[in-house]
DNA sequence: TCGAAATTGAGAATCAATCTCAAAATGAAA
DNA sequence: TTTCATTTTGAGATTGATTCTCAATTTCGA
């Protein structure tokens, strides 16, 4: 008989359990659309804005209200599990945040697209203006507006939402 | 007879030509409670919201509505004159823009106050990241959130709006 | 199985910002 | 200075994202 090696569990899988154990320690309740919602969301990479991601839910199932999105993304993000990012352009777009490193973004405004990039460098600069100023950081905010590779070549990119 | 020596002109009258120039520019037309709302303005420092604005406003002149003020800020930043600023928590709030170096922004989250910061160092360095993303950047956002000196040492400090 | 407590969906409420529109103000030409 | 097309204004309606409210439903430990 065939048998599965073990693996490393998926993001979704290693979410959801951990969503089960803040959920449980704090005596909320495990829900169907809950889990619809962690499922759906942890499915896929990027940055979601509530509306994209209830379109895809209410796909699977279409009695599932906005409200029940926005109060499931907040319980992620409290967990520690999902972070809220507001772009310029409105709505808070989320992203996943199990085993990742702080990261910051480019942000193309042709296409909307959202890139990722690390710099200890930078970061390290922040620190030293922070102290320099007698603050002490909780979390900052570093975004690049502008053109994408692609973009820029004048290629119509097709424009995300 | 006592002469008043040249002087360079304040941030407010060098504004309020500046405005002038671009209103007539573009077939615009000059209104008293534009004249108000820039002149409260530039009256003063720091990044005020529309809110607070209009607040000020009003005191001088009850029948302004908020509307204008919106109005007038937009046609501000249009001119280059003023600059947005979107800091967590919502409301918009502009600062002058008139001979200003670019710089970014330490927040406090316990008092509210905004701190500015130039650092060159980081400029480069999130111009290379950029670029070795085939980005090209028309602008930026670094904000520093944390608590400052004062509250951080305790004290109980008054809470900006 | 029971029942207290949490959760849900729908629609109302909120908040900042923008739009609409009739009335008022501006300013270039006559 | 009068005229009058055009711009601007204030008030309130509207939008868009998000949160709140509440009655009905679901969950889960005893």
């Amino acid at each position: 008989m065939k048998r599965t090696a073990p693996r490393k569990p998926t993001p979704a899988a290693a979410a959801r359990e951990r969503l089960a154990a803040w959920i449980s320690a704090r005596g909320l309740k495990t829900t169907r659309q809950r889990d619809l919602i962690v499922e759906t969301f942890f499915s896929q990479s990027g940055h979601l804005s509530v509306d994209e991601l209830l379109e895809q839910v209410t796909a699977r199932d279409r009695t599932i209200g906005a409200a029940t999105v926005y109060r499931t993304m907040k319980i992620l993000t409290e967990a520690g599990l999902a972070s809220a990012r507001h772009f310029e352009g409105g709505q808070t777009r989320y992203e996943a945040a199990i085993d990742r490193h702080h990261h910051d973004h480019l942000i193309c405004t042709s296409c909307g697209n959202i890139f990722e990039f690390e710099n200890e460098r930078i970061e390290e600069l922040q620190d030293r203006v922070a102290e320099e100023h007698g603050f002490t950081v909780t979390h900052h905010k570093l975004e690049l507006y502008g053109l994408c590779r692609a973009c820029r070549q004048g290629q119509q990119v097709h424009r995300q939402r």
